[in-house]
DNA sequence: TTAAATTAAGATAAAAGAGTCTTAAATAAG
DNA sequence: CTTATTTAAGACTCTTTTATCTTAATTTAA
């Protein structure tokens, strides 16, 4: 729910190049065994973040990708954005067309609240806090733990 | 985003026979032309509804559907069980196999609170409650307003 | 220079979700 | 009894998402 499959897959990879990139290039290949995520799925899906520029990417022998950025100043909500768009914040459960305050179906009291709150969390989730906290606390990113 | 389409349209259909059905059966081709959905689909859902006990129908001529209970016993939670079921409650963001609390994913602080408190509202928001919120606020549950 | 490794790109396929169409069964009314 | 109306049921199609496969381009290293 909420994320589709494509972005759910971004973030976990992202989350590892994170974890595991520090300095150099981590290959698609070791990012898509280790989080068993089909390789030319997640390639796809990471050339949609290098083209956001959250990543760079290096072809050839010892290529892969990387972050673009300091693992600080990125959001998760940048790679919801390359990935699934921000329309997604802005409908929400009966999605009603141009839906809103000013024409809100009956529900928004009750969801417009935390719709917001799911939003305002990726905004302020960074890949570094979320790669620490995952190693600190042994979170897993994957069916397997997360260690390896 | 949370809820399928045909969850949507059960809501929605949900709340139009709910406020305009008041005794008699409301025809499924009435509530697909004033709320826009597809008929033969909307008849698909609403027989599922129907096989959930939340509804009854009626063939024939002047058939149609009605609540199977009253108005404010039918909370949006039951509808939700029977479209999507209750699984999309127990993953949520990464949805990893066999997530929870005792094998988290490192958003699961952040997350879960969000996801249970959607879970609460569906179960306490009764079709009564909504239906009586939406005329008095003349709130809308179509592209169009209800009224008409 | 050649071979191996690796991302880029695009075609194709499989699966799931959404929507359409046809026929059957039930019911009311004339 | 006949006809019109309406839900039930199932086959079928269309679209989107997810996944796979093939070839090209780039880079390292022997
Ligand atoms: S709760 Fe508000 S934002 Fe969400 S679908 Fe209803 S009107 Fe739109
Ligand atoms: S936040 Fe919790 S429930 Fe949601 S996907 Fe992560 S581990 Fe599962």
């Amino acid at each position: 729910m909420i994320l589709s499959k494509s972005c759910v897959y971004a973030i976990r990879a992202a989350l590892y190049v994170t974890a595991n990139g520090k300095g150099s290039y981590v290959s698609i290949r070791e990012i898509a065994e280790k989080l068993d995520i089909p390789f030319h799925f997640l390639t796809k899906i990471l050339q949609t973040l290098t083209e956001n520029n959250l990543m760079t990417s290096f072809r050839g022998a010892k290529g892969g990708v990387a972050l673009a950025r300091a693992e600080e100043s990125i959001s998760l909500i940048e790679i919801v954005k390359a990935i699934d768009g921000m329309d997604i914040f802005k409908e929400c459960v009966l999605g009603l067309p141009n839906c809103g305050f000013d024409r809100p179906c009956p529900l928004h009291d009750e969801m417009v609240g935390v719709r917001d709150q799911i939003k305002q969390t990726f905004e302020q989730t960074t890949l570094g806090y979320l790669a620490k906290k995952t190693k600190d606390n042994n979170f897993r990113i994957s069916a397997l733990a997360i260690s390896a």
